[in-house]
RNA sequence: GCGCCCGUAGCUCAGCUGGAUAGAGUACUUGGCUACGAACCAAGGGGUCGGGCGUUCGAAUCGCUCCGGGCGCACCA
């Protein structure tokens, strides 16, 4: 075979097509050419529209173009035929081996197919999860880990280097709220008392948190060990010991969902180590706040936003959003030119204010900077009812529930496998219920298929490379074979858009695939030729399938 | 009222950045284990891509506009 081996054949057609463009019409030579495929098998294994794309701009009939484009292609061995069809599309078809030597490829180098250099290693972090250290993480901080952690995983695989972030909200408002319902649980008192505060959390779980802390024990969260006060007045203590018990919650959940964090910012610290000082003085030094009403105001309609925002309450405190700032200049200062945030749908309104606050301060932070990836809510199911989440009402599915429930598994896939642009609706009893039928299970299956069918050849696997492809012929085959071509490619695309649920649609027709060919034909033949080139088809599948589902995050069973 | 997201088969969702006859799963109706794992496969019915107008060779995809659903529009975080 000639250099086009080592090249896909998408590249290869290409590249014939940008040589016969050249040729016929250099002043367009730099159109893009894309090259697509087909749906229907009668119109070749791949097709590419550039004759009607150019039709315009040369002001052409794209038929015409097309047979010119024809005329110029140059000869090669992987092209049997190049027709037009419809309206001016061109449609190749492919020979065999052209199709086939995917398999190779894959088995050459395993793993890595499907890495790419898209990245060229440059820093990107993704800030995800981020929950309030107030109560158990529920399925919507569920949706963030399970998608933010795949999306790290695509990404690192695109080439990037990542750095995995958990920022923690242990400041404000919400943590008085959490120390003063911890506060009423240690004196025994219940969300009946009339004293209990409006505001206040009403979960079972701070019940769990005031006997730890009247109990005297010790919590290792993290970065540090907080041991219990027991003292029912120390407020400080209480709050101490109440964020990081459920710090330490938080973290285990996560770890039985197989997430880890290379670090854990506090928000707390920002104050204590004088960065919102310092951005508040940068805001103020550069033009764009003004006092009002006894408040300090920036004028983020400056930078796009519909109205100003106060960002010093009259009572001397910051509004949320200033120490957002300050932790944003804090990424961007260390040196992450690209950050992604993975948050619910219902911090929209935080993007447009932390921009602006970012650029006031005249760092020459871009415009678009960060990004963001918004997950929509996921409504709970369950008994055929919604479950409402509410932290203080105390009764909401948490992601320990439906990981110890439906496992680890499942839940990440349910979570993952779908755009995040799209409400998800979680329905706990069939997960539970019909958990057999879940997806994640049918892509597992074919793995576990092909596991066991090497295991009974047992020959050598690395010898598989070897053996040629001629028997891989058949339609079931072939589209195998085109399917394990577009891998890197779904890669590439779900790294760049952000989208790691196509991962999950990619792994199901992968299985899909394999599991028609597997009940159509049988690997372990007589015939040693055949009975090598399908073991060695199913052993690139496998390779992909382990890929794949490590990408989300889930396990790849060599049995069931 | 304003901003963002969604609307595709009974249900849950894809649809390769504008391509050719819109696809899977599930449910329903059939058929396939003395054959490498039946957690599987094969076949069938099921659609005004929410409605309308527009852009062009060509629209589920882009624009405008209605309708419906979700989330935000604090000196809360």
């Amino acid at each position: 075979m000639s250099a086009s081996a080592s090249l896909d054949p998408k590249t290869h057609l290409a590249d014939l097509l940008r040589t016969a463009l050249a040729s016929i019409a250099p002043d367009h030579s730099s159109t893009d050419i894309l090259i697509e495929r087909p749906k229907q098998a009668s119109h070749g294994d791949y097709a590419s529209n550039l004759a009607m794309q150019l039709a315009r701009a040369m002001k052409a009939n794209p038929r015409q173009i097309a047979e010119q484009l024809l005329a110029a292609l140059p000869a090669s061995e992987w092209l049997v035929k190049a027709d037009i069809a419809g309206a001016g599309f061109i449609n190749f078809t492919l020979a065999t081996a052209a199709k086939t030597q995917v398999v190779k490829s894959v088995l050459a180098v395993d793993a890595a197919w499907g890495r790419s250099q898209a990245g060229a290693g440059k820093k990107l972090q993704v800030e995800f999860v981020s929950a309030n250290p107030t109560g158990p993480l529920h399925v919507g901080h569920g949706r963030g880990a399970a998608v933010g952690d795949s999306l790290c995983r695509v990404l690192a695989a695109a080439g990037w280097d990542v750095t995995r972030e958990f920022y923690y909200n242990d400041a404000g408002n919400q943590i008085d709220n959490l120390t003063k319902s911890v506060q009423m649980r240690v004196h025994g008192l219940t969300p009946d008392d009339p004293n209990w505060p409006e505001e206040g959390y009403r979960g079972e779980y701070i019940i769990d948190i005031a006997k730890a802390y009247l109990a005297k024990e010790s919590v290792v969260a993290d970065d540090k060990s907080v041991v219990a006060n027991g003292d029912p007045e120390n407020a400080e203590a209480i709050r101490e010991f109440a964020v990081a018990y459920l710090r330490r919650e938080q973290d285990k959940d996560l770890k039985a969902f197989g997430i880890s964090f290379d670090v854990f910012s506090l928000e707390s610290a920002l104050y204590s180590d004088g960065k919102v000082d310092e951005a508040v003085a940068k805001l103020k030094a550069s033009g764009h706040t003004y006092a009002e009403g006894n408040a300090l105001w920036l004028k983020t309609t400056d930078f796009g936003d519909d109205k100003d925002r106060v960002m010093q309450k009259s009572d001397g405190g910051y509004t949320y959003f200033v120490p957002d700032v300050a932790y944003h200049l804090d990424k961007w200062r260390r040196g992450f030119t690209k950050v992604i945030n993975e948050q619910g749908a219902d911090h929209h309104s935080t993007i447009t204010r932390v921009r602006a606050g970012l650029q006031a301060l005249g760092e020459g932070i871009p415009q678009g900077w960060p990004e963001y990836v918004l997950h929509q809510m996921v409504m709970v199911m369950k008994n055929g009812e919604e479950v409402k989440l509410s932290k203080r009402a105390g009764s909401y599915v948490t992601l320990r529930d439906l990981i110890e429930e439906v496992g680890k598994d499942a839940t990440r896939y349910f979570l993952v496998a779908r755009n995040p642009d799209s409400q998800l609706v979680f329905d706990v009893d069939l997960a539970k219920s019909q958990s057999t039928e879940n997806p994640v299970y049918y892509i597992q299956y074919a793995h576990a298929r092909i596991c066991s069918v090497i295991q009974q050849w047992a020959g050598d696997v690395s010898d598989l490379s070897h053996y040629p492809l001629d028997a891989l012929s058949g339609e079931k085959e072939l589209a195998l074979c085109a399917r394990l071509q577009a891998w890197p490619e779904t890669v590439d695309t779900a790294a760049a858009e952000y989208a790691p649920y196509q991962i999950a649609v990619y792994l199901k027709d992968l299985a899909a695939d394999f599991h028609g060919w597997y009940n159509a034909e049988r690997m372990l033949v007589d015939d040693e030729a055949i009975k090598h080139a399908r073991l060695a088809l199913a052993a690139a599948v496998r390779i992909v399938l382990r890929s794949g589902l490590d990408l989300l995050g889930v396990s790849a069973p060599e049995s069931m």
